[in-house]
RNA sequence: UCCUCAGUAGCUCAGCUGGUUAGAGCAUCUGACUGUUAAUCAGAGGGUCGUAGGUUCGAGUCCUACCUGAGGAGCCA
């Protein structure tokens, strides 16, 4: 018998009819006589009312009837003689397909705080908010691509890893292959070497040392080694040193065999003991010449040379080149230096050269625009940032649409196009779930204090975005009306407002928010505050100049669209090029312009925060399946 | 990364200027109830008060450090 799915079932009214549903148990109530269980399939948001009469089912089975199982029900579907439904499903049969221990299953028939479903993240699609959240999400994922097939764009996949670090939006993710990083002892356990048991340091600990004891990351050696090598791991530094002793070079790197040669020689352990505990409150280079004395071979004395000189040099460039020097110090100490200051040697680089993941598609896509037209892309991006905000994560996906022959105003009338067109999409096909967030936006809205809230319901504000058209103005225009609004007369601006500065949130929001509340496209930033690639405006005086910049500002939820007419001019562009050294790396962008050169705009979307716009949630973690932020990548 | 706030039962939270045996609602378990709708009623179990130190005769409460979370800022999408 074939499976049906729930949204469907709930419109259909063909009573009498044999069916087969399965699906999570979202609700479950009864008496001795009768059991109602409210089964959801994530076809829709609603369940369905599965009605079981105790008579018909072992009593054993009507126990496993709890919130969170998994059933398959066989039964006739029938008029609901309850109140609150308008059909049911008379159970015949009902199998469990899977159990949920009550007493374990974290998530309740109950309202849960964010906070909790974000650590649950794996069960959160279960709930009804989640289920129409990421149902919504597939519906703008689906208009974007329907939008721009429509419209003549080509999907146009840019790469994820890069060798370009200069599209100067942010910090990013190195990628390596870690090929020797591999071979590493593990570290924040215990590890057990040669029977002896030493508790690493953990990454935690790391990075406390690093925001504390070594604030800018610049390693005192001495300090290093005093504090971390000896005093809080001094038998990790016992055994590292009797590991350089008697391992060769070779045996370091293959590290998974020798595990058995590393303790051969107990008594050299304490030997080392003993000497450690004569000098443990004493100056750290006396210790090392204790040490020194305790070393014999050619190779030990090398690397005797290297700590001792390590140890009065205060410099990075020494710590490194020490701890790269030797090889099991190098693999220990990659936990506790930031890799970015290890190996800048091409050699070991995967593709040969330093790479991260990308920040933007952007460059690429103007390569395909310059010989399509019309493309974009629609993929992941990556920003190492340490920011910890609701509209910030540290993989987030982006859209990018890049077009030939486009100007600044066509690039707006595109992005303003365009995200209408995506909320209309959401509105007319996912009505139900929107109307559920809304429900859910309003009892937000009415928790919070009266000079937070919204003026608007979600729906309206959805549906007045659809109907108006977005204001536009110039930074220009913008520091005018920012420089004569009441905030600024009053002092009430916490970031002083001129032109030339970058406008801060407080600004947007009080121009989205309280002076137009509506969307605002604002446009022609001064040139010194924006990106390199940006055309730059012509016949302004010095100091003043602008270029073609443009950002959408929502109400909510900040700048949503960041993009600009291109500079396709190949002196201008490489002038600003030059000026950042990074013509070189960019010969292939600057062909574009060499040879049939073209006026181009594009815009880059935040995805997420699409999503956020139009669910009416506040925290963009919750609008990705899985967030990633600092000190987060579970699941 | 900075600023502010928070961390007490499975969940949400109360716990006053330090003072005897740390509470409530929901959830869970047991029992009652012939159609429930966040079911209802009666009872039971459930806690290293984020971690580590410190002050004190005495710390959930005060101090210090760290961890984690939230909000705001910066960076941006």
């Amino acid at each position: 018998m074939q499976r049906e799915k729930i949204n469907y079932l709930l419109k259909s009214d063909d009573f009498g009819r044999k069916i087969k549903i399965s699906g999570w148990i979202r609700a479950e109530r009864g008496n001795n006589y009768v059991r109602f269980i409210g089964l959801n399939d994530g076809s829709c948001l609603d369940h369905i009312q599965v009605v079981a009469d105790v008579e018909k089912f072992e009593e054993a089975l009507l126990k496993r009837f709890n919130v969170g199982a998994a059933l398959s029900v066989v039964g006739t579907l029938k008029a609901s003689e309850g109140k609150g439904q308008r059909i049911e499903i008379i159970a015949d049969t009902i199998e469990v397909l899977g159990d949920a221990d009550p007493d374990s299953y974290p998530i309740q028939p109950k309202k849960h705080s964010l906070e909790f479903l974000r650590e649950n993240a794996h069960l959160r699609s279960r709930t009804n908010t989640f289920s129409a959240i990421f149902r919504v999400r597939h519906a703008l994922t689906y208009a974007v691509h329907k939008y721009f097939h429509d419209n003549g764009f080509y999907a146009w996949h840019s790469p994820i890893l890069t060798a370009s670090d200069a599209e100067g939006a942010g910090e990013m993710f190195r990628v390596r292959n870690f090929l020797l990083e591999k071979k590493k002892l593990t570290f924040g356990k215990t590890t057990t070497w040669g029977g002896l048991s030493y508790q690493s340091p953990t990454s935690n600990q790391i990075s406390a040392v690093y925001s504390n004891e070594f604030k800018g990351l610049f390693l005192n050696v001495e300090e290093l080694i005093e504090k971390h090598f000896f005093n809080k791991h001094k038998h990790f530094f016992e055994g590292l040193v009797n590991f350089c002793k008697q391992e060769e070079q070779d045996r370091l790197i293959n590290y998974e065999t020798p595990k058995s040669l590393l303790w051969s020689s107990p008594t050299e352990i304490d030997a080392l003991s003993e000497v450690w505990k004569k000098y443990e409150h004493t100056d750290k280079l006396t210790v090392a010449k204790e040490i020194n004395a305790f070393f014999t071979s050619e190779q030990e004395k090398y690397i005797l040379d290297l700590l001792g000189k390590s140890m009065k040099s205060n410099d990075t460039v020494n710590t490194i080149n020490f701890i790269n020097n030797i090889p099991i110090t190098k693999l220990c100490f990659h936990n506790w230096i930031p890799s970015n200051l290890l190996d800048d040697n091409e050699s070991v680089e995967f593709f040969g050269r330093k790479t991260h993941l990308t920040v933007s598609g952007q460059l690429e896509a103007e390569l395909g625009a310059l010989g399509l037209g019309k493309v974009y892309t629609f993929g992941p991006t990556f920003r190492a940032e340490n920011s910890n905000t609701t509209r910030h994560l540290a993989e987030f996906w982006m859209i990018e649409p890049e077009m030939a022959f486009y100007e600044i105003e066509d690039n707006m009338d595109l992005a303003e196009d365009f995200l209408k067109y995506l909320i209309r999409f959401a509105l007319e096909n996912y009505a139900d779930d929107l109307a559920f967030l809304d429900k859910r936006f309003t009892e937000e809205n009415n928790a919070k204090k009266k000079e937070e809230r919204a003026e608007q319901g979600l729906l309206e504000k959805l549906q007045s975005v659809i109907e108006t058209d977005f204001v536009r103005i110039s930074y220009t225009e913008a520091i005018d009306i920012l420089l004569q609004s009441k905030p600024h007369k009053k002092g009430k601006f916490q970031y002083p407002v001129e032109w030339g500065i970058d406008l801060q949130s407080e600004h947007e929001r009080f121009l989205v928010e309280k002076h137009f509340k509506k969307p605002v496209i604002l446009s022609n930033y001064p040139r010194d505050i924006k990106a390199f690639y940006m055309k730059q405006n012509e016949g302004e005086e010095a100091g003043k100049e602008t270029v073609r910049a443009m950002d959408v500002l929502c109400p909510g939820i900040g700048e949503i669209i960041g993009g600009s007419q291109r500079e396709e001019n190949y002196e201008k562009l490489k002038a600003r090029t030059d000026a950042m050294g990074i013509t070189d790396e960019l010969w292939w962008y600057l062909d574009t312009r060499k040879f049939g050169t073209v006026p181009h705009s594009g815009f880059g979307l935040g995805f997420e925060r699409l999503v956020l716009f139009v669910t009416g949630m506040s925290n963009i973690r919750d609008v990705i399946p899985f967030p990633r932020t600092p000190k987060n990548a579970e699941f």
